[in-house]
RNA sequence: GGAGCCAUCGCCAAGUGGUAAGGCAGUGGUCUGCAAAACCACCAUCCCCAGUUCAAAUCUGGGUGGCUCCUCCA
């Protein structure tokens, strides 16, 4: 299969270009990922999300994608963290590695291809610094290892800095520690190590790597010198992806590493940023618990992964006026919307089967056959899913009406759009990482989710809804009023049908 | 102080030179014992001012408002 052209958002450049990879058909990739000191967050899940879509984007627009995401388990804040709790740094980072990859599968993201950690490229870190050294780039100081700026004419490229304004901006932050710095503006490719710090050693000192070393080796290791994309969150740019450019670069020389710089926007909390200060980061065990995680999912496919975007929170508040938890309405929305869609596709489901499965090929509705197509070529624009998701909500409705009002329509080419819709929806849907569960089991998950939210009793519903179902048989529509407002006031919604009552749980909008 | 991003219907959110996607909410309707769900219909000229152009939400300049980075914060 030819993969389909596609253009993207390059950071280094600034605007949309036709992406042409290093070998046809092929895509290296390579994405920041976790810092494993505590656990993860919704904006690790934001990012993550966020280059799992388009790594799946690409692999839907028929490319071989080799997708790379490091976990940094050696840093300050691992060891900071670590001794705080007076546990091994390592121990510590291995569990929240785990853990993060854990929350990652929750809200669909794919397991890496490869997932290289900082501790498993000592001696590739130390091998890159060598180079630095020996083309000038770097210098040591007393042990440490610094990256000599000034060397780089195209640092802040990236970030659009410049690099007088840098170290001027630098200079008022020197402490003790930077006199070992020809300029403030150096960044440290290897420090040495405290006593009882997880230490390795190398020609300089017993010490381990600085932050921004790691990607460059894990790069020109696992995916090449010169590689296609490199992802990050938009904070990363500077100075971390700066760096990265410099070390890599003067490594390996000019024209080598990313080809195209891909940033996600951030997550911005009812109007300003997210902070431990503010009190609204929020884990994801906390979100995929409380909404479901393809509510998150879904939600991130509903926005443009460049884009910030807004993110509704509500404290919930005790008798006394204490924050007793928060209500993510952003997030409630996104999973009535995808409830919709799952309901859809089970309704599809049921329709089929009922009429015995499927007629075998031949036409269907015009309306419904674009989906794929214009899912392909939104994806194909700079991963634009909130057109994806838009083209899918023109099917499931177009699926919605065939079922309850396929009057004047030929049976059997009903059947076949209906068959058609529900396959496409799946297609589609994988491409951007939601409708990946069988309907029953979304459904059944999310109501248990939100009987237990709302604390409501199932058994008391079945005897009241059946009680209703007697009242009504005997024309007693006035009891049977009484019982729904009865229902109601539990947030238990009914909904009648020829066979049958069902009922949902509704969520306050 | 330096760099950059953004401003589209009540809310969320695409579109970045060719005459405003989609969702929520709202209104009217179909269906229903009544509802709900579902479906159908209606629902914005794009922060302000001035330019460029046959044509601008989309480009340029100015203004106002908001946000981010320059602090190992995704």
């Amino acid at each position: 299969m030819t993969p389909t052209p596609l253009r993207l958002h390059d950071s280094l450049r600034n605007q949309k270009v036709p992406f042409e990879p290093l070998e046809p058909g092929k895509v290296g990739m390579y994405v920041c990922g976790p810092t494993t000191y505590a656990p993860a967050h919704i904006g690790h899940a934001f990012s993550a999300i966020a280059f799992d879509t388009i790594r799946r984007g690409l692999m839907f627009l028929g490319y071989q994608v080799k997708f790379v995401r490091n976990v940094t388990d050696v840093d300050d804040k691992i060891i900071k963290r670590a001794s705080e709790q007076g546990e091994d740094p390592m121990v510590m980072a291995a569990r929240f590695t785990a853990e993060y990859n854990r929350d990652m599968a929750r809200f669909n993201v794919l397991p890496a291809d490869l997932e290289p950690k900082v501790s498993g490229h000592i001696p590739q870190i130390i091998a890159i610094i060598e180079r630095l050294i020996a083309n000038g780039k770097a210098y040591e100081s007393a042990g440490d290892v610094y990256y000599a700026v000034a060397t780089f004419p195209a640092y802040g490229k990236l970030s659009g800095q410049d690099i007088a304004e840098l170290r001027d901006g630098a200079s008022k932050r020197v402490d003790a520690q930077d006199t070992r710095k020809r300029e403030p503006a150096d960044f440290a490719l290897w420090k040495a190590a405290k006593p009882g710090e997880p230490s390795w050693d190398s020609p300089w000192c017993k010490g381990r790597p600085g932050w921004h070393i790691e990607c460059s080796a894990m790069t020109v290791t696992h995916l090449g010198a010169t590689f296609d994309i490199h992802g990050g969150g938009k904070d990363l740019i500077f100075p971390h992806h700066e760096n990265e450019i410099a070390q890599s670069q003067g490594a390996d020389g000019e024209g080598t590493f990313a080809r195209y710089w891909l940033h996600n926007g951030f997550l911005n909390f009812d109007g300003v940023k997210m902070s431990k200060s503010l009190g609204n980061v929020f884990n994801c065990g906390e979100i995929a618990d409380v909404v479901g995680g393809e509510a998150l999912r879904f939600f991130c496919v509903q926005h443009h992964y460049q884009s910030s975007v807004e993110f509704e929170t509500e404290p919930i508040k005790d008798a006394a006026g204490e924050t007793t938890g928060v209500i993510f309405r952003s997030l409630e929305a996104a999973d009535r919307r995808l409830n919709y869609f799952y309901e859809t596709l089970q309704r599809i489901d049921d329709k089929v089967a009922a009429a015995g499965g499927d007629p075998g090929s031949g036409a269907v509705l015009a309306e419904i056959e674009s989906l794929v197509a214009d899912s392909r070529a939104a994806l194909a624009d700079n991963f634009n899913t909130p057109i994806v998701v838009a083209a899918m909500e023109k099917v499931a409705s177009t699926a919605n009406r065939l079922i309850d009002q396929p009057k004047g329509l030929d049976k059997l080419l009903v059947l076949r759009t209906l068959i058609r819709c529900a396959r496409d929806l799946r297609t589609i849907g994988a491409a951007v990482g939601v409708f990946t569960s069988k309907p029953p089991s979304y459904l059944a998950e999310r109501r248990a989710r939100l009987v237990k939210k709302f604390g409501i009793d199932v058994a008391a519903v079945d005897r009241l809804i059946l009680e209703r179902a007697t009242a009504r048989k005997d024309k007693d529509f006035a009891r049977a009023d009484v019982i729904r407002g009865e229902l109601e006031a539990m947030r238990v919604k009914m909904i009648d049908s020829p066979t049958g009552t069902t009922w949902r749980v509704d969520e306050p909008s």
